[in-house]
Order: C-alpha cells, then sequence, then structure tokens
DNA sequence: AATCCTATGTGTAAATTACATATATCTGGT
DNA sequence: ACCAGATATATGTAATTTACACATAGGATT
C-alpha cells in the first residue's frame, strides 16, 4: 500500500501510485503560464494540490538538463534584491515536448480509469459473498 | 518526452508518464479475478491495454514479497501436465491494499484532471497567439 | 553578529526498473 | 531419438530514478 503506509520496515514496497518522471511536464506546464526561477517552481509545486513534494535537488538538476535540450531558456536576473535568479521560460521545443507529455499523460489517465472500473465492479462481487 | 522519443542519448530523460509501482496493485486486481500462476499474470498484463509491459524478474520477486507481506497466497499445482505452477490467491490482506491503492490511484487520476485541464487551457491561449 | 528567508547548486545513498541469464517440464515435428 | 518451442519459475546485476543531505551566498530582520 502506498504513500501513507507507516510500516517502516525496509523491504516495504509501498510507495508509489505517482506519475514517473513528472517534474519534467509539472514544470514546462508551471512555465506555460509565465516565467518563473527555480524557487519560484518550487514553491509553485509544493502549492500544487495532488502533486507529489518536489526535491530541490532534482529540480534545479532537471532545470539544467531540459536547458540542455532547448525545452527552457533562462537569464540571470540581478535588477531584484537578493541574489541572483536564474529566470526559465518555456520554448517552442518546450511547449512541443509539452503536448508529447500531455498525450502520455493523456494514456495514463484511460489505463487508470479502466483500472479503476475493473476494481469498482470487482470490489461490488466481493462485497456480495 | 516520454515513451515514443527516439533520440538515443544516454542522459535522454525521455521516460515516464506511467505509474510508478503499478505492478503490485494490477497484480491484486488480476487475482481479484480469479486465482492465476505467475505466467498467467505475465500473459494478461501483457494484454491489459495502456499497461507496461510486465518483467519477468520483478513479478516473481513481487509475488514472493506479497506473499510474504499477506496480500497472497500461493500453493503449487502439480496436477496439470507441464511443469509446476504456483497458483497465487487473493488473500482478505490483498483486498485491503488495493481498496489502499485504488483510493491513491484516485487521487493520481484527480491529479492528471487537473494538470491536464490546466494543459489544455494554456495551449489553447499560446495557440491565439 | 546571529538568524532567517531567498536562491542555486553538488554529492551520493537508496530504491526501483530494466535487462540478461539459468533451470526444468512437457508437446509436436522430423 | 532428437530438437525446437511453449510453459513455468527464478536469480543476478546494470542502469536509472528518486530521496536525502549538505554547501554556498546575498540580503533583511532582530
Amino acid at each position: 500500500m502506498p504513500a501513507e503506509c507507516d510500516c517502516s520496515q525496509s523491504e516495504c514496497r509501498c510507495r508509489g501510485g505517482d506519475v514517473r518522471g513528472a517534474i519534467q511536464p509539472r514544470i514546462l506546464l508551471e512555465l506555460a503560464r509565465g516565467p518563473a526561477c527555480g524557487y519560484d517552481l518550487l514553491e509553485a509545486l509544493k502549492r500544487d494540490p495532488g502533486g507529489a513534494e518536489p526535491d530541490t535537488g532534482n529540480l534545479y538538476r532537471t532545470l539544467r538538463w531540459m536547458e540542455q535540450s532547448g525545452c527552457v531558456k533562462s537569464d540571470w536576473e540581478t535588477s531584484r534584491s537578493g541574489p541572483a535568479r536564474r529566470v526559465y521560460e518555456i520554448t517552442p521545443t518546450g511547449w512541443e515536448h509539452l503536448d508529447e507529455w500531455a498525450e502520455v499523460l493523456g494514456r495514463t489517465r484511460r489505463w487508470l480509469d479502466d483500472f479503476l472500473e475493473g476494481y469498482t465492479s470487482l470490489r461490488r462481487i466481493y462485497e456480495r459473498i
């Protein structure tokens, strides 16, 4: 059983149920709303209801990788007070990738629909016993 | 971008989009339909539309672990012709876990709904530019 | 001057997933 | 009789992903 399982065994495989590699589409969708720096994204993803808590290290590394692959581009912003911020924005390539992610995630949702439907009907049968 | 990406770079993070740890609930749901051995489950999961190709090694290991944790129980079946089969069936504990998985997966689906809705509306705005 | 919030990053352990391989039984064809 | 192929279970480990810990630095507040 996932996430909220409290059996603190090291062999417990009570994790999962969330979407793998979701940090990328989440970043892209956030940037689709407008430019943001890593810290902004971190805060935004924390607020995202139902979404997994983002990991700082992975977020910044993913952003650098996404820049290399052309999904986002960044510029240093020093005008504000406080430490310099690397502000990211989504590129046309990023939009393409977001489109592809949306397709894949649509398929995932359909699979979940089927699974949950199957579950519900089998559960009804089981209850009758 | 996920799954179907063909950029054969080793650093390409074009994977993901599927549900993490899904092999467990998939096994439980299959066993909820009736008893089955590992090979049966393998075939069933292959047929499952939209579901990821199951991995032989992980399937058998997961089954053994699930038996240890009480979700399933098994008996050797030697009556049939061919190699002996270890036939699994779901236990009441397994049903409880399946219920928990269904809850978690329901939340994942809601998150996907929100994501895809956000995507669709932002995409519409982007197109207009 | 100490502490907190903002901000970006690196290092690496732990967990998961993917791939390769080993073993054994039976069936059907040549 | 022998070989290929389907059935069936399992182990070993490489590759990848995720999680956790830590380092650094500017500026504001107390």
